[in-house]
This record gives structure tokens, C-alpha cells and sequence, in this order.
DNA sequence: CTGAAAGCGCTTACAG
DNA sequence: CTGAAAGCGCTTACAG
């Protein structure tokens, strides 16, 4: 064979000298294959070095065994997670992953199908806010295209999800912080167009109300998930006489921002400031000191995501809903409240 | 047209009344079509939603138009920038990106062809180690399956390059700490089967002896290039009564590691300790100092590798190296030896 | 248990 | 400027 020629089944076959038809049987494990034949194939086979081309199982089959993870870029940290918990469920199928960053998914939202299409792809895995995008999930549907969902909060009917519980994950970290004697706490929203900034804001109220606080909304600040907008949103909560005595951001990325932040003004962390966050990414446990947080199941999510999808682009049942538990996880950055 | 049927080239001849040639021509952007018929063609297949299938497209030109990105998974920060370098020549284009994160690429070096075969890709970007692993370099050439090397230090004869020249890059930053004062300085190494890592301990001893300064042994740490090997040799080299003043880190994440350290010690930095690092990843600008660093162009690397790699894929010519300048990037986590 | 034929949706190489 | 034929490397649907 010429340098980089690949050998065919026609090869195999020839050589063999069966027909493609029991070369195909044998590599797709189909019965009717008499034991003797199958490993006399399977040596040739191996001796020429044969693969079977996707590329044209995919064009016979109508697919191209392509997995697209799309997702805008909020942190490395998550981006990473998905797509380990993607690829974990890929490793050893036929499948592959394509990465579909984008910068804003409402701003390609309307060209998604012809997005999907283009790059031949069997199905595709939504992430927050595209999850909940109306306008992707709409053109989605339409065109009958297959795709799963993390994290969404909307629509509940249109096929698998992968969720945790966002409001039930707020209220415990915030109780945990009312455990610690903090009455005035802040909040970092994350990116306004994310359903569960809304939830975790949601769970947060509850928290307050339960303890008969008050949600003073200017101790609410917007952030947008990332390390950036956490600084920025740290400093409007710190910088003013009547500071919160802890911070709840809504993810790690703003919480280390919002560490940052009082890094930069001279405030002690816990002893002057708790701090928490949210999603249990790498970040947490890298600044100083280590981030309180919620664990996320992000790599969970991706997995069984990834799960779902396959099972619906082969046929098979796969149940409509999982509910992902979270965990509290108490590090160095909250503590009780200083002495006033 | 059912529910997620595409329309084919056929359709689209059909409605048009023009052969399927005179499609294809079109969508090639061919010559030889009137521009009568070009817009009749063009209208007709906007109005089918037809897209031509890439599959198609792929078994005929005997490619999958699918570019694969090897890497181990050092550090998250680096990981996301490979990609993004990779996505952003690829943007626009027909090739699509595949990622492929291993454990260990000498675990699979021996794999490697059958891997690509199979995934069909057409080609694929190699990053440290990979880039520098002999069987991996030898199986890919006797195979002929097209590749290019990012940061490799051997065999410059076998294929396009895109390196930053270590050696001159840890000098810099070795002489920026001397010129600080500082006269015991700590070495984290990275990876050991990465070559940068001895270039790297080759400039920084290059750098010492200029300054008439002995490179103990015991002041070399021994690192992953993980973030918890960095706590770990950072621990090492502090806690001893004549711990070094200054410690230099092979890359950012385990800089931010030996801060952790100091910080889990009490040791104030930069006022107790000098820490640097090397990469400029995100990490470098989220903890606390700040780090500086040697800003290593890792976008631009696997951008201009994707662009060599696929000038090869389509017979142009390409430059053989391409040698990105770095930058050393002061932050605060470095300043004068503090008084003994 | 095995195989010959047809076809997946395109492009290449010719012909006009 | 346009098209009919052949073929890329497989699998599906039949036939034996």
C-alpha cells in the first residue's frame, strides 16, 4: 500500500477471501458468522492494518457519529469539567466530541440549525443560558434535531435534562452563613440572562425570610460568572461603611474576584469578610485562602447529558430527568462574624 | 420533507432544474456557472435549507475535514487556550475540531496510529510531551498521517514548528529575580518528560552562573506542572531554616501552588518571598498577589499550528518553524530580597 | 452461515 | 457554460 493509503474492507475482504458483507459482520459483531471465519478475518484484518472509515458508515448510516458540546465561555474551570464528563461517556464508542464555544449563544441562537447541519452533527448537548435560549430550543425542535439539556429551568416537557437543585443549593449555603451569625450578607449574581441566576437569588431570599432578615436589594450585586466581574462586583459591596460581613457569589470565579477584591482594600478574609461561592471548580481550592462552595456536579451532568443523548440517537429509553444532589463544602473563606 | 430529513444536492438539481454538477459547482464556488444560474441554485437551496453533506463530501475526497488536538491535561487554563487558538483559525473553515485529552501520551504513544485511523481524523496538532515522544513522532511518519508540533525541542527536521524560545525565556525572568537582589533562588521543575522543563532549568542556570551565583541541587524542586505538585515542592523549599527568598516556578499554576505554601506557612509575599511563574495563564492574575510571569503565546502557538497543519492538509506551503516572541510580565509577587 | 446488488450524497474525470 | 457516468467505502435489504 502507498504511503498513507488506508486499506478498505474491499482489501480485507479480497485477501480473506470472503466477501465485504462477512467483513462488515464481523466488525459490527453481527451473528451469523461462523467462529472460524471471524478470526481468520479479524488476523487478515489486523494485518493490513484495516479500520473501518466512519466516513462512510456515517454516510451509509445518515450520521457522522459526531457529539457537539456547545457552551459560551464562562470559565476554563466549567468549560473543562463539561467536557471531561462528556468525553468520559464517549471514551470508547464510535462517537466524538466536537467543542462549540461561543461568545454569546442568544447572538447565534437564529442560526443554530443551519449551525448544526453544516458541521454534521448526530446531536448536541445544551448548556447554560443556551439551555433555556427560546429561540434555540424552538429552531431545535422544529427541524427535529436531537439535543439534551443541563441545567435548564424552562420547558420542562421537550425531552432529557440534567439539573441540580439551584434554589435548594443557594438556601443551604445561605442558612450556612445565618448559621455563622452573618445578618448582612451580599449576593453576586451572575449573568442576568442565566435562569439559574434567578434561582440561586431565589433560594437566597428564602434563606433570609426564613430567618426573618431583610433582602436589602442594594447588597444585591450583578455580576456576569466571571473572575472580572467578581472584582468589580466585590468592590461595590466592600467599598461603603455599612459592608456586608460576607459575600455569597454565585459562582468561584466571582468569589475569587470578590476575594480580590478585599485582597486589594486591606479586608481580612474570614476574619473580617467570609466570602462563599458556588460550583466547586479548581479555582476554589487554588486561591487563599480556599473557597467555601457548593458542589456542583458538573462533570456528573456532561456525563449522564452525554449518556442521554446517545441513548436517543440509538433508540433506546433513557429517563427524562436527572436530579443531580449538590454538597455544601466548608473550606477556609467563611467563618463566624467579626466582632462589631 | 419528514420531520429531520435534509435536503440532498438532488433535491435541490431537481427543483432548480439544473444537474447535480452544476449544484456542487455552485457550492465549490467553481468556475464556469452563470451568474444567472448561480443565484436560481442559491435561492432554490436557501429555500430547502440544503447544506452539503460534509460526510459526503469527505468519503469522496477521502478526508473528514476533522482536526484533532492531543494534549495531556496539565492545567486547565492551558488546555482552554490551546483550544482557542486551535477554534480560531478553524473558525469559518470546513474542518471542525476534536479534542482529545489523554492521561499520558506515552501510555498511548504505541496507539497512536490506529487512534487517528479511527477517529478518522485528517490530521492532528501535538503538544508537550507529545510533541517530543519518539514512538509517537516515529508511528505518525512511517504512516504518513499529517501532523505539526507545538514547543518541541527535537528533530526540527520532521515537520512544522511553532516554538518560544525556554531557554532565553527562563534566563529573563532568572536575571529579573537577580536584579532584585536575590541570591537563593528556588527552582520548581515541571514535568520531567517534558523537554521544556530542562530547557527551562538550562536558562535559569545560564543565568546564575553569568551572575557568578552556584545552582544548588537541593534548591530544585521537583513539580507536575499541576497545581498541587506546586504546594507540594513549595513546601519543600520553605520549610527549612535557609529556605530560599526567591522562588521560581516553571509555569503559573504551580507558582500559584507554592503561594498556597507560603501562604499556609505565614510567609508574606513579596515581602517575605519572591515567587514567579511561567505561562501567563489565567491563573497568574487570579490569586493573590498576583504572579508574575513569563507570558507564553499559547494562543498564537496553536492557532499557527492549526494554520500550518491545515496548509499541509491543502498543499501549501507552509513555513517549517515559527519562533513566538515571549514577554515577561511583572505583577506582584515579586520584589526586593528582603533585609536578613 | 454467506454473498451480490443497490444506494448513502457527494466530487472527479470526461464529454459536449 | 453544463451534464451523465463512475466511484468514494461502507451498510441495508434480499436471496440463497
Amino acid at each position: 500500500m502507498e504511503r498513507g493509503r488506508r486499506a478498505t474492507i474491499v482489501d480485507v475482504a479480497r485477501e480473506a477471501n470472503v466477501s465485504i458483507k462477512t467483513v462488515s459482520r464481523v466488525f459490527n459483531d453481527a451473528p451469523n458468522v461462523r467462529a472460524k471465519t471471524r478470526e481468520h478475518v479479524l488476523k487478515v484484518a489486523a494485518g493490513l492494518h484495516y479500520h473501518p472509515n466512519v466516513v462512510a458508515q456515517g454516510l451509509v448510516g445518515r450520521r457522522s457519529y459526531l457529539i457537539g458540546l456547545f457552551y459560551e465561555n464562562p470559565s476554563p474551570n466549567y468549560v473543562v469539567e463539561l467536557q471531561r464528563g462528556a468525553l468520559d461517556r464517549l471514551y470508547g464508542e464510535r462517537y466524538r466530541l466536537i467543542v462549540l464555544p461561543v461568545e454569546s449563544a442568544g447572538a447565534v441562537a437564529d442560526k443554530i440549525v443551519p449551525f448544526v447541519r453544516s458541521a454534521a452533527l448526530d446531536g448536541i448537548v445544551l448548556t447554560p443560558p443556551a439551555s433555556d435560549n427560546p429561540t434555540i430550543l424552538e429552531r431545535l425542535e422544529e427541524a427535529g434535531f436531537p439535543f439534551v439539556r443541563i441545567a435548564p429551568t424552562t420547558r420542562p416537557e421537550i425531552g432529557p435534562r440534567d439539573i441540580t437543585d439551584d434554589v435548594a443549593a443557594a438556601r443551604a449555603m445561605t442558612e450556612y452563613l445565618i448559621g455563622l451569625g452573618h445578618r448582612r450578607i451580599g449576593m453576586i449574581k451572575g449573568d442576568p440572562t442565566h435562569p439559574s441566576s434567578d434561582a440561586r437569588v431565589e433560594g437566597f431570599a428564602a434563606a433570609l425570610a426564613a430567618a426573618g432578615l431583610a433582602l436589602a436589594p442594594d447588597l444585591i450585586a450583578q455580576g456576569q460568572f466571571t473572575f472580572e466581574s467578581g472584582v468589580e462586583a466585590g468592590r461595590q459591596l466592600l467599598d461603603r461603611a455599612d459592608r456586608p460581613t460576607a459575600i455569597f457569589a454565585q459562582n468561584d470565579d466571582m468569589a475569587a474576584g470578590a476575594l480580590m477584591a478585599a485582597h486589594d482594600l486591606g479586608i481580612a478574609v474570614p476574619a473580617g469578610l467570609s466570602i462563599a461561592g458556588f460550583d466547586d471548580s479548581a479555582i476554589a481550592r487554588i486561591v487563599w485562602p480556599r473557597i467555601t462552595t457548593i458542589h456542583q456536579p458538573v462533570f456528573d451532568m456532561a456525563r449522564s447529558a452525554t449518556d442521554q443523548l446517545l441513548a436517543i440517537l440509538e433508540d433506546r429509553p433513557c429517563p427524562p430527568l436527572i436530579d443531580h444532589p449538590f454538597t455544601l463544602i466548608a473550606r477556609q473563606s467563611t467563618g463566624t462574624v467579626p466582632e462589631a
